[in-house]
DNA sequence: GTCATTCAGATTGTTAACAATCTGAATGTT
DNA sequence: AACATTCAGATTGTTAACAATCTGAATGAC
């Protein structure tokens, strides 16, 4: 616990080297070259900067980060890993763009992992829960009115996810969440940038929490799963039109 | 749906080059020279030809499949994703080797990724699980008899989780769970070891499939959900004790 | 004897050039 | 006009050499 002094952790324990921007909340581990150019070129991605589809040149990255292809061929693995991009085998890399089906596997994953991790909080005493909600769902509440910032309450709802896995105690579950919401938060974002929907979505938080209070379990598993269940719909239904070559 | 003739399909849909040899039982796409290597050396990993933490060179690796170091680094980077080798910047690869707790985690993960497929195709019709079930239960039952391979029972039983994983239709969950499949198969093995354990597992998963054909729901799941359990405990119980260098 | 330091060998990280492959427009055929 | 073929340019895949870093044993100080 003392001597054992990890050098330049490899983000194994992160799984995810765009996590950080967005979700990181702790120590920061330094970044190998191919580490930091895939958290950036992650970055432009997430933020809707090269929209899905899009084709990624080696060289193109190589002469903008004064970089060889090398470590750019590292960096593109590495998005490939948290599925922010896509290797079609000597044709390049694309950014990745989701079909409504795998979508849609996507999302009922996501609410499967987040049962999980309910589930096993319930289990035992975890004082820890009943604050992050309450929090959480107050900070929606306010995000649910606002105009200004669309993103904001998606990034949110993710954020509480990836909490309440990590207070599982299970890191591997934690990361599972992670990488599922890094790769699916571009398009939740779609479905949650109508105020009508974020409020929906801001009450069935609301009465989750309430059901948590009362310890009502299956009620808490219930209003979750209706809830991602409404979100996956309208993500899924405002899916931009895919565009065949050809 | 005709036109769209992928071409050297990246194992994007497969998400393990590995999991061929083990788990595939259908066409076998082409694999680029960096993915058959990756296969290869997975294949020496599952079948314990190469230990735990055991260190991985690149220019040997090179030297034994007459190639350069590039495309031995790019097989290195995929072995990462599937879990079956664990990269350290600056400092090489080697055969992942999991802790007690993180084989718990991935077991108790690979738990609730079953239920969340049980429970799906528990809610719709799904005429084949009930034949499949049928025919692994019966397969089982002789292998767990059987004192001369060992590893055969415990591939059997992941091999049906897959495919119960597969008939969800829900190709990213099957992906999950070939994903957590190899990297714990090493470790269940061990488990499984003993003829008293594998006729315990056999008779849990008769006592499931009876379960299902009473179509007793909870039952299936808390059969399963205990099966798991006891099998995760053993697993963890019997992992190899760590030897801390220095 | 224990601990910190130094240093050579081994290993990983990076580069630039070369080879193999793909793309898409131009050409030619039916 | 629709389709197959050819071919040059662009792009990915691979290589071998060079640079940076790490490992561990030998050395020296306390």
């Amino acid at each position: 616990m003392s001597a054992v002094d990890l050098p330049t952790v490899s983000l194994q324990d992160w799984e995810s080297a765009v996590a950080f921007r967005l979700f990181a909340d702790q120590d920061v581990p330094t970044l190998t070259v191919p580490e930091q150019i895939a958290a950036r070129v992650g970055e432009r991605i997430l933020s809707g900067l090269w929209r899905p589809g899009e084709r990624i040149g080696e060289q193109e990255l190589a002469d903008e980060f004064q970089v060889s292809r090398g470590p750019i061929r590292e960096a593109l693995r590495i998005l490939e890993r948290e599925g922010l991009v896509t290797l079609l085998a000597r044709r390049g890399a694309v950014v990745t763009r989701l079909q409504a089906r795998e979508l849609h596997e996507l999302l009922e994953i996501r609410a499967g992992l987040l049962e999980m991790a309910i589930r096993k909080l319930m289990r035992g005493p975890h004082p820890q829960l009943a604050p992050l909600m309450r929090a959480g769902t107050e900070r929606l509440q306010v995000l649910a009115q606002a105009g200004d910032d669309h993103g904001a309450y998606a990034e949110t709802t993710y954020r509480l996810l990836i909490l309440m896995a990590r207070l599982t105690g299970n890191a591997r579950l934690q990361r599972m969440m992670t990488s599922i919401s890094l790769q699916t938060l571009r398009y939740s974002k779609l479905g949650l940038a109508s105020m009508a929907r974020r409020q929906r979505s801001a009450q069935l938080w609301q009465e989750a929490l309430a059901a948590l209070e009362a310890g009502d379990v299956d009620g808490l598993v219930a209003l979750t799963q209706q809830r991602m269940d409404e979100s996956a719909r309208e993500a899924v239904r405002l899916l931009p039109a895919e565009k065949d070559p050809a």
